[in-house]
DNA sequence: GAAAAAAACTGACCTGTATCAGTTTTTTTT
DNA sequence: AAAAAAAACTGATACAGGTCAGTTTTTTTC
């Protein structure tokens, strides 16, 4: 029997996005004709939510957030690493405009495809149709998780979730250097960024993580894990 | 130019289902082939989160949630109506169990389509395909709005939205019998059925609805808005 | 239609986390 | 390298909403 399943508030789908691999040497040509590759610097804002769809996005280098704001709070929807794609939901007819906002954590490259290219492509291969299907539905299912996390989990468990995270699924490794502000943080577990300044010292305190200004160590990995599930 | 962004965290898709549109006369009968119609009672588990995907289904009549727990915390990702989809994420290749539950709000119909039937439909059928890629993009959107409320906006405004979500596009009038519990409410709107019925109290003093037992009357329907809006 | 179970409601209490108003440290700019 | 701006941190305070322990009402069961 599987193993109970785990709801986490980790951000990063461990979904590899495989559609284009179902493209003919045409049909790569074709994107390839139709798309641009930009550099964007840390903190640069990728597509604003509520602006005219233009394109999707392939994010061939860097680390991205996608988040909704409202003018007063923010909220991350996911994180994206690089060869993942940002604006997928933009390919729906329903959909002219962006309902998220991406900004650039790290300098980061994107790969911009016409967003006609791309719907031609879906009507034209139901293979890469098909793929997409599943990328958007690994999307979901990490989204939905998170979302419980956010809204049943006390910010400990949210913390920690963050921490085994960026640990497991973006460093690959148990001590790495920061890229994200204490606020990023904050917008990530959902609190604010007094309440992360505090739990990390905490954590800090009872050795569970090592810190020093924006190094960071995972210490204690399974004490980590057991904070995250209890909440 | 359009109107301001408004973000709820109303459950209930505004999307309609096409998809079925798109298909032949051929592709229809594969379906009516393999499919079977099912009657649940009001309360009755639909799909439960963990089990193996076996179908894809849609909503004939009634009213269906689609919601995850963990055993002690439960939150209602959507609701259905009738003529949707329940289980859609499952075509995915990825997932082989269901990521969430599904429970019968009211005496609900079901139409269970066999996966490997619709996973075949969507790979001879791009633009079946491409439709259900609109389902799966405008359900994300919806789910981000409610993500943001839920994690965001103050109970009484979290209330309001699902009063004014029941009354807008469920029951499409102003006085209606709820067949909700309030500790149903309570799970729609992420709070405790303690506060929901301090709340509904509250709104019926104000005079902002009328309550007796299961029955409910928006009265002021502006005033809602406005608490919707500012949480 | 009486008994049992479930849902609705009430009041008292408590706690997790936001908010505010600072100070200190780090980073950026010039 | 000094000045300015931003980020990190600290302590005090407040309060929204959860929890608990009931009572009352409604629904279900036999």
């Amino acid at each position: 029997m599987a193993s109970k399943l785990q709801i986490t508030a980790c951000t990063i789908s461990s979904h590899d996005c495989r559609c284009f691999d179902k493209l003919s040497q045409e049909e790569v040509k074709l994107i390839e004709d139709n798309s641009v590759c930009i550099k964007y610097k840390k903190r640069e804002i990728i597509c604003k939510q509520g602006a005219f769809v233009s394109h999707v996005m392939v994010v061939k280098k860097g680390l991205v957030k996608v988040y909704i704001d409202n003018g007063q709070n923010s909220l991350v929807l996911k994180v994206i690493p690089d060869g993942n794609l940002v604006g997928l939901s933009s390919v729906s007819q329903g959909s002219s405009t962006y309902n998220y906002s991406a900004m650039a954590y790290i300098d980061t490259e994107i790969q911009q495809i016409s967003v006609n290219v791309f719907r031609q492509l879906l009507s034209q291969n139901a293979d890469f149709a098909k793929e997409v299907i599943d990328i958007f539905s690994a999307n979901s299912a990490q989204v939905y998780g998170r979302f419980f996390c956010l809204t049943h989990k006390q910010a400990y468990g949210r913390l920690a979730d963050i921490l085994l995270c960026l640990s497991d699924r973006i460093f690959k490794k148990s001590e790495f250097d920061l890229p994200l502000s204490r606020q990023d943080l904050a917008d990530l577990s959902g609190m604010s960024s007094e309440t992360v300044i505090r739990m990390l010292k905490k954590f800090n305190e009872e050795e569970l993580i090592s810190m020093d200004g924006k190094s960071l160590r995972i210490i204690d990995y399974e004490k980590l894990q057991r904070i995250s599930e209890t909440g």
